[in-house]
RNA sequence: GGGCUCGUGGCUUAGUCAGGAUAUAGCACUGGCCUUCUAAGCCAGUGGUCAGGGGUUCGAAUCCCCUCGGGCCCGCCA
């Protein structure tokens, strides 16, 4: 599972936060679904952003860096100072250039100096998604791609397919045959591998890295932005030449012997007054949100907690800071855009990461008042369960059995929207249950068969949650 | 110009792939419920020609065709 692998630049905002938190949702429902899963973060530290950064590092002394921050909001008005020089001076523009070239012909100083900038400024974006309890089992930089020759034999291999074109010494793939099954036309039939300065592109290095990929798993996902779409065809195609092999598409993205490459789509995040962007100043950056979403949650934690220390009341806010924006995210379908507000990355009430929680800790809270232990092998399960026949009982059963089936159809559809609702249902079963049926209050048998449900909801309830990459507190 | 995608109450959204009975929730709004296991909760109510039109079907939000509207892509950027 390739997921996030934004530009390590600067700091990543809510317009890419749906990138990592989908990705890592699906690892963690495939993983669930018994898949033997492994995560990756794919750094761009060959292009030219990287080259820009690295530039502006190097060459503006005047640049004030903000202080007590993380290294990618350290970076990232070096980043912007750059792009501006970089309109005003034809100069910068070519010495950007010349880095990129030395880059590419394996000039291991330059490569260095671009990677380190980049390692910093990714150390800060990591630091972000640890937040979000979102982690990587591997990153592999682009540049490994190039040094390691990967990169130019796939030019040697595409140069010598008779889909290759010269023009002015710059190469391109003529993908007009895919035309039919892969729906590219005209120009996007086109892709360029190959500068007329010898190095390679982006659609290059990206082959070179799939064929990687596809060595090393069975099933190659990728979380990728709407506005990859064609590029990824155009990398499935890239490999049908090389494999001589034509990949053959199936319900979740083309299989060829060696292994499938499933990209997984989603739309992009706006603000109410139109696309992010981080130049403009026109963006909310996810560190932002974080904090808020935490200072609200603190907020809350005071309103109605008075017997527990700060410590405490930070240790809760945080989580449920942090639940609050992951489950937001992930609610939606991935193909529908979202719009982000405010008021509903900080609704902490129905249809909310809190509202799960809260059922969660009350369900431990009732636990912990009953001395509840765990499962007894002592104890006739059956008959106790034949003892329930509520409604409200009867419903959060059948509510609980379903959790197999939604990560089965998370699973086959490759999505993971659906487990946030059915984390809601769950939700309001049991708290239906919580106002109608006392549960301490019973008496013998009844009120043992009512623990053994409340336990198996908190079960299910942190089974959820943490497929959703979401603490399950004990309290609240 | 070509391709992809989305369009469900005031707002957000499930259901669309595998067509079935009164279309799912949340937010907001109105009215109730804390001497009961945490009210981040529960109950009741208002609100929808499922973008529009045509077709297939006993039956369509769902399948097919057309139209309209939003987003994205078509670079020797990534």
């Amino acid at each position: 599972m390739e997921h996030t692998s934004a530009n390590p630049t600067g700091p990543l905002h809510v317009g890419r936060a749906r990138n990592p938190i989908i990705g890592d949702t699906i690892a963690r429902i495939l993983k669930k679904a018994g898949y033997d899963v492994s995560t990756e973060y794919y750094a761009d530290d060959m292009g030219k952003q990287a080259a820009i950064l690295t530039w502006a590092v190097e060459t503006l002394k005047d640049i004030r860096e903000p202080e007590n921050t993380k290294e990618d909001h350290r970076l990232v008005g070096y980043y912007q100072a750059a792009n501006r020089h970089m309109e005003e001076d034809e100069r910068v523009k070519e010495e950007i250039e010349d880095l990129l070239y030395r880059c590419e012909h394996g000039d291991a100083g330059a490569l260095q100096k671009i990677k380190d900038t980049c390692q910093r400024s990714l150390q800060g974006i990591l630091e972000t998604m640890e937040r979000l309890n979102i982690g990587y089992d591997r990153i592999t930089w682009e540049s490994d791609f190039v040094l390691n020759g990967d990169v130019s034999a796939v030019v040697d291999m595409l140069k010598s397919s008779r889909y290759a074109v010269e023009e002015d010494g710059a190469y391109y793939l003529n993908l007009e045959e895919f035309a039919g099954e892969f729906k590219i036309h005209g120009r996007s039939a086109r892709v360029f591998f190959q500068r007329n300065d010898g190095t390679s592109l982006y659609p290059t290095r990206d082959m070179a890295y799939h064929l990687d990929k596809i060595n090393r798993c069975d099933i190659a996902l990728n979380i990728l932005g709407e506005d990859h779409k064609l590029q990824s065809k155009q990398v499935v195609i890239g490999l049908s030449i090389i494999l001589n092999e034509r990949a053959r598409a199936e319900k979740n993205g083309w299989c060829f012997e060696k292994g499938c490459i499933e990209p997984i789509f989603y739309s992009f995040v706006t603000l109410p007054e139109g696309k992010m962007s981080t130049r403009s100043g026109r963006v909310v950056f996810i560190d932002d949100l974080l904090d808020e979403a935490k200072i609200r949650a603190l907020d809350e934690v005071r309103k109605r907690r008075t017997d527990i220390s700060e410590g405490e009341m930070d240790d809760i806010a945080e989580l449920v800071g942090t639940g609050a924006v992951r489950y937001n995210i992930i609610r939606v379908q991935a193909d529908k855009k979202m719009v982000f507000r405010w008021e509903d990355a900080l609704n902490f009430e129905g249809g909310s990461a809190p509202f799960v929680q809260y059922s969660h800790a009350r369900a431990k809270s009732i636990l912990r008042k009953a001395g509840y232990a765990s499962l007894d092998s002592e104890v006739d399960y059956k008959h106790l369960s034949s003892l329930l026949k509520d409604e409200a009982e009867i419903a959060l059963i059948k509510e609980l059995n379903r959790f197999p089936d939604v990560i089965r159809d998370c699973t086959n559809g490759r999505k993971a929207h659906p487990l946030a609702s059915y984390a809601q249902s769950v939700a309001s079963a049991f708290n239906q249950f919580y106002r109608y049926v006392p549960v301490l209050r019973g008496n013998g048998e009844e009120r043992a068969a009512r623990l053994v449900l409340v336990d198996a909801t908190a079960i299910v309830l942190a089974g959820i949650l943490d497929t959703l990459g979401i603490v399950a507190p004990e309290r609240m």
